[in-house]
RNA sequence: CGGGGUGUAGCUUAGCUUGGUAGAGCGCCUGGUUUGGGACCAGGAGGUCGGAGGUUCAAAUCCUCUCGCCCCGACCA
């Protein structure tokens, strides 16, 4: 360090190319968006941090609507003996299952607390880690006819996951999520509802988060255990890893034979119904924290903004700080009157009694995507001082106050575009056309083996589709498939692992 | 669960090798000076040094056990 010039002083430290998950981390405390708790694994989601949620669950909720999807809820315990029914799907989720099998304490001999002896459930209960399960076997009382498919519904709830190595909203023992689970009389429309709710997935990740996606299907040692097919949109973060952001399920018959969701067709035979299931979790935060902040902190999309525009009173004497006061609350009425997407802006006038500059940091650190400070020349002069959370920390316009709240709407679009086009553009610079296995490795190889420098990207390279040369690659590098993309084009290729020929490029990448 | 590391105020940490029962910075509280900016000065609150046992006149410091956390692996939205 100590021959470099000083780089300039950052709000969050290290910076990102330092130590890009600790810089994670750090920006997650800054924005006071979230704090691990007493309980291993799991975190408490603070105000700002679950506003942003809010904000996805609200936006995506009325898109679920639009699409015909109604929203219900089911039980948080699933009997252990569900889990049974479908045997991948056990596979893939026994190992990390909370299970209650007492539903009473008593004070032991040692004077603590204990489950009671007596209490022990004849079934054990596992906390739910999807709700397929339950779901399945709840549809199946429900289903008789093919009139009473399709069953297109949605649950918001909170699942439980016991990891091993825990991460603030990437990986948390416990997290919130949305779970879409439907039934269908014929595979064709269960498939086109999956293709469906992938890109519902994918606009709004494009333009409520700003985050560009590929879209594509997983490789089969990918898929979520129990699923016929896999859907699912990537993303590219800041270091150039991938994260799956959501997932679509075409379920095919399994879990209706699993669960016995049966009904007579149309020409009076019994058949299984076709089923998918689709979510997105709180993850989403963590992917948008990663694709967006920079150094300073966060940078939220005005799109699921808590707060669109804070008010910053300038009061440096007292004889002018009830007129400043009273110009900030009457300009935040007017912007109030603005609608941004169809939803009035949120504003906030920050009159804490705390030094201007803590404050504007403060904001800065949380991401809000447009300050405003107003002050007694302001006043004087009839304007505002503007500053952007896409642009320099010290960058602000001074701008005639009455014509500002009109032209706030347009503001949060161009700073939600600016930050979709930064996003993009990154990706596109980091993914690369790969069609060597030399190639390939030295992309996936950092230079600096001890401290890893962020490096890589996606490698859009020739796969001839067996598990083998996946498993190779993975164990050699750590890359796996992200995805079969959808956009890949018919083209003559070799495997870059075996040389075997392909047909397509797929998506390999690091991932979260 | 395997390998490595670590545990001192809300946070970051000094002290531990060479035992003598805690010191700092940030944050917090009070007062004052400031005020288009993460300000300054003064005063103050806050720690049984992860826990249990042992050695000793005396343990944050030495020994034993135990628990938590972090990093690397296996697993994952």
């Amino acid at each position: 360090m100590s021959d470099q010039t000083p780089a300039p002083k950052t709000a969050i430290t290290p910076r990102r190319e330092q130590d890009f998950p600790e810089w994670y981390q750090q920006v997650v405390r800054a924005a006071d968006m979230a704090e691990a708790s007493d309980v291993r694994g799991c975190m408490v989601i603070k105000p700002w941090g679950y506003g942003i949620w809010e904000a996805i669950q609200q936006q995506l909720d009325r898109m679920f609507k639009a699409t015909g999807h109604k929203n219900a809820y089911f039980p948080l315990f699933i009997p252990i003996s569900y889990l049974e029914k479908e045997a991948a799907h056990v596979e893939g989720f026994a190992k990390e299952c909370a299970v209650v099998t007492h539903h009473r304490l008593e004070v032991g001999p040692d004077g603590k607390m204990r489950p009671a002896p007596a209490s022990e459930l004849t079934e054990p209960l596992v906390v739910r880690p999807t709700s397929e399960t339950i779901i399945g076997a709840t549809y199946a009382k429900w289903v008789q006819s093919y009139r009473d498919l399709p069953i297109l519904i949605n649950q918001w709830a909170n699942v439980v996951r016991w990891e091993m190595r825990p991460r603030v909203f990437l990986r948390t023992a416990e997290f919130l999520w949305q779970e879409g689970h439907t039934a269908h009389e014929t595979r064709e429309e269960a498939i086109e509802e999956t293709e469906k709710m992938l890109g519902v997935y994918e606009t709004f990740a494009r333009e409520h988060l700003a985050i560009p996606v590929y879209c594509g299907e997983k490789s089969e040692s990918e898929r979520f255990p129990g699923a016929d097919r896999t859907l699912c949109i990537e993303a590219m973060v800041q270091d150039r890893k991938a994260i799956q952001a959501g997932t679509s399920h075409f379920l095919g018959q399994n879990f209706a034979k699993a669960s016995g969701i049966k009904f007579q067709s149309r020409e009076g035979r019994e058949e299984f119904a076709w089923t998918t299931s689709w979510g997105v979790s709180t993850r989403l935060i963590g992917t948008l924290i990663m694709a967006h902040a920079d150094d300073d902190g966060m940078i939220l999309p005005p799109r699921v903004a808590p707060t669109h525009v804070v008010i910053l009173p300038v009061t440096p004497k007292p004889d002018t700080r009830d007129a400043v006061l009273e110009a900030a609350h009457k300009l935040a009425g007017e912007i109030r009157t603005q609608r941004f997407h169809g939803e009035p802006v949120v504003v906030e006038v920050d009159q804490r009694d705390l030094g201007g500059g803590t404050k504007n940091w403060e904001w800065i650190k949380k991401g809000a995507p447009v300050r405003i400070e107003i002050g007694p020349r302001d006043l004087a002069q009839g304007t505002v001082a503007l500053a952007r959370r896409d642009r320099g920390t010290k960058e602000k316009e001074f701008l005639p106050a009455a014509d500002l709240p009109a032209q706030i709407p347009a503001i949060l679009q161009s700073i939600q575009d600016t930050l979709y086009a930064r996003a993009l553009a990154y990706r596109d610079e980091n993914t690369r056309l790969v069609d060597s296995r030399e190639a390939f490795y030295a992309f996936f190889t950092p230079k600096d083996a001890n401290k890893p420098e962020i490096h890589g990207g996606f490698a859009r390279a020739h796969w001839c589709g067996c598990g083998k040369c996946e498993e190779v690659i993975k164990t050699d590098l750590k890359v796996t498939i992200r995805c079969l993309p959808f956009d890949a084009v018919e083209e003559e290729g070799a495997c870059v692992v075996c040389g075997s020929p392909s047909k397509k490029r797929v998506l390999w990448a690091k991932s979260y």
